[in-house]
DNA sequence: GTACTATTGTGTCAAATTGACCCAATAATA
DNA sequence: TATTATTGGGTCAATTTGACACAATAGTAC
């Protein structure tokens, strides 16, 4: 969240926001959705402030809702950032430049503000990506391909994905990130992207399969110049058995 | 941190507190540094707030240093409280009864507050505890045997456990939790503890070893009524590459 | 239709790791 | 000196991992 945006009065905690690091997946790639300055020199995460009598959880599903229509998703809150040199002076003055803001230079947000980082892993193409209004777009935009962004949200995003990486130790991953049925390269891809290498096919299918979050279907997938690789899905009850209860996901 | 301490005019951040889990380990239990009411009928966890330019690390940290006069532990940030009951009216108001503490009822800290939760590792030998104003003692409590606790504390300490057991499937532990030289029992206690099952000790031997975090002593620990065990320090170069490179730690 | 390409499902196999034991050794104690 | 509790140091089968092999096949180029 940049504390730019205006507060509404005595509706929202003062000083704290959160922002969400929206992951999608499209093309085997990664996906954060941002948010573009209206100057557009800068992109942003989607944020926002929690209101007095909402929880945490709460006040980023709201978020979340307002950006990409979705509910319901995959949502972890995973790091506070604090650092009083996240909001200095000299980093707002920018954001005021970059969002085309007029303010008074005795406007509480010069003071310092903390955010609290939460992720989401949502379906890419059932996103309706909806602009702010300190904001002229929403877009998804490769993870290793990321525009210049305000304040700290580089680091927090790489925080992100540095704690899904460990997420991914014990919890599995994709239901919220791929649509009803995927081939097991759409997995893998998103696994590989996470831990930022290469895993071998075959040794991979064999350990998600013996997993038993999987269901395999009838159907195969056709469209590439190959043979075509069967379709999956998740199967559900199993997903959230080995989500709550853990598994080894060492790869 | 119980939201009724004076915040000391404009030098905090406002309705933003740090909470610090101390986990120390002595007689083979892992136990919990707490600070005990005036009234005596509750306890709480040492917290504090955070000073306008100082990071939440840095508070954490005070915290940590004017509870039990140790600096440079193993502290890591590691969850947001911050449901809107968790400072309800009626929960205040016993908390002002167990700190005697008089107040107006307007004053700020009935509105809402969240916490930040941080949990340290120390070395039990080395923590000299001390209360604070709104306290009558510190003491060690051990994590299956708590007394009733303000707030969501308990809550708070329960979510240390499970983040710090997430914690150990990537990285070593008991550097800041034990003393100098110690046995592969003591070791192997406190990962049975942060755990909650038990290990096969012979197993656990061969895998710490292979770790090469261990160094093994020529002395031997003697005082039981058995055979006497071989004493260890942890590698400390090696310790911190593991640390930062993360290692295989399943149990 | 045919050859070619890219990628797939499946299988193999040695190496490494794990889990469940066993046993002789020994410090303190009775 | 015998007893007890616990230790260091194994063994061994079962399981898991990592690396690779190979035939099958959907699309594409011709």
């Amino acid at each position: 969240m940049n504390p730019l945006e205006e507060m509404g009065g005595e509706n929202y905690l003062p000083g704290v926001s959160v922002d969400n690091v929206i992951f999608g997946f499209h093309d085997n790639q990664l996906k954060v959705l941002l948010l573009e300055s209206k100057n557009g020199s800068h992109w942003m995460l989607p944020g926002g402030y929690i209101q007095k009598d909402e929880s945490l959880d709460t006040a980023a599903s709201r978020v979340l809702l307002d950006r990409t229509g979705l509910k319901k998703v995959f949502l972890q809150q995973f790091h506070v950032f604090g650092d009083p040199s996240r909001s200095k002076e000299s980093l707002i003055k920018g954001a005021i430049k970059s969002l085309q803001i007029d303010v008074a230079k005795t406007h509480w947000f010069f003071n310092r503000f903390i955010t609290i980082g939460y992720y989401a892993l949502v379906e890419f193409e059932k996103v309706i990506p909806v602009p702010d209004k300190h904001s002229t777009s929403c877009a998804w935009k490769d993870i290793d391909k990321l525009p210049p962004l305000i304040f700290d949200h580089h680091e927090i995003i790489d925080r992100a994905l540095v704690d899904m990486r460990h997420h991914l130790n014990y919890q599995p991953i994709g239901y919220n990130l791929l649509p009803r049925e995927f081939t097991m390269k759409n997995l893998q891809s998103i696994y590989e992207t996470i831990l930022g290498r290469k895993l071998d096919r075959s040794n991979f299918t064999r350990k998600m399969l013996a997993s038993g979050i999987l269901d395999k279907k009838e159907k195969l997938y056709t469209g590439g110049a190959h043979k075509a690789p069967f379709l999956y899905s998740f199967n559900k009850q199993e997903y959230f058995k080995v989500l709550k209860e853990g598994f080894n996901n060492e790869f």
